[in-house]
DNA sequence: ACTCTGACTGTACTACGAGTCCAGTTGACT
DNA sequence: AGTCAACTGGACTCGTAGTACAGTCAGAGT
């Protein structure tokens, strides 16, 4: 009984790898049950199409991203209570840990499947929309604690503040895969950690 | 003789325009061969293979962003000579350009290719990275410009902060292919501005 | 008028991956 | 001993990439 977790999630480890390293649809069911060492009729036994394999791919990861942001910030809060402050330390945290990862960060599944979205369906892409918008509502909310603190030197969106957070990494990640560099996303975090730094600059 | 340019970028057009919608791989001949109205012959005629349309794509791409951009600075220096403020008017004309696209930007090809990039071959990978550099030194050189005239308020890597007007316009697009929203990547810019208005403010 | 060439058309072929169907196996639990 | 979840393995259909090649056709050069 064990094993039905245990292939499944085999499964996807060795589907998010490929996907990450070629895209969705470059990565074929014969790889993944080559990978898994299962049959093709395993795969399908778990999976009913390619769409429910990338379905279950980007739920993991979204809860996987949600639970390292939880973790970093709540770490971070621990080492500062100022809302500036700690989400300074958030960030640095998540830049350390971007360019630690000695292969380079996977890649973000979200910008992966953005740019292929016409292959899954409706299900997918609300996936792949609501964990933004909770990234945003994330974010907005630790932005109005500090701006009740600190007085923002100019007037900004909130909303869009929010965003910029993901589309940072979002955009770091793009950056890094296609120059094969190593630190672009931790470089592009440290340079919105001084945007912060100047827009609630208390001086 | 004309012909032979006509249906090679037309062949371009339709291609860019699917690819941009679903992916390279999600994107078939026969669907271009269908919207081009010519023959599959035709097509090979044309195109090695699916690769070499992805090359031809991408150098068209890079050309068309490189004379944006060429056009749009060379303006915005016009109405100001001096280089942060023209560098924050040719950031206005990216924004309101971006979402006066009425359907939505097309979506960047960069970011869409360095998510499926094993699908293509060592050139194609490295024409992407050339776009990417050559972007890189077109803003860190007005940033340094910039920076001569005003003293950055925070120590700023300069080929980071070049990186980063790449990174929040493709990032600015993610989100809103993901989001489907239209105005995303257009206020991220915005926002990167006011980071410039804050690093390089005089007072 | 004649030929040559570039730009195709059309057809037939191979190879491969997605997805379906299904019959049979295996090991754990009851 | 029987049941069920978790598979295996094989045969099939269908769509797409890519190859090959023979033929068409308009226009430029001679």
């Amino acid at each position: 009984m064990e094993q039905k977790v245990d292939t499944r999630s085999r499964i996807l480890d060795i589907a998010e790898a490929a996907v990450l390293e070629k895209g969705f649809e470059a990565t074929s069911i014969e790889e993944i049950v080559a990978g898994a060492d299962i049959s093709r009729g395993g795969f399908f036994y778990h999976f009913k199409d390619k769409n429910a394999l990338a379905r279950a791919m980007l739920e993991r990861y979204i809860d996987a991203e949600n639970a390292l942001y939880d973790d970093l910030f709540a770490r971070a809060r621990e080492l500062n209570d100022d809302p500036l402050h700690s989400m300074l330390i958030g960030l640095k945290l998540l830049a350390e840990m971007l360019e630690e990862m000695p292969t380079g960060h996977p890649g973000c599944v979200i910008a992966s499947t953005a740019y292929q979205d016409r292959l899954f369906d409706e299900g997918v892409r609300e996936l792949n929309r609501q964990a933004i918008l909770g990234w945003r509502k994330r974010f907005r909310g630790m932005f109005e604690d500090i701006a009740r603190v600190y007085e923002p030197r100019e007037p900004v969106n909130m909303d869009a503040l929010g965003d910029m957070v993901s589309g940072v990494v979002e955009g770091g990640l793009v950056l890094q895969r296609a120059l094969r560099e190593h630190n672009n996303a931790s470089e592009q975090i440290m340079l919105f950690r001084t945007y912060l730094k100047l827009l609630f600059a208390s001086t």
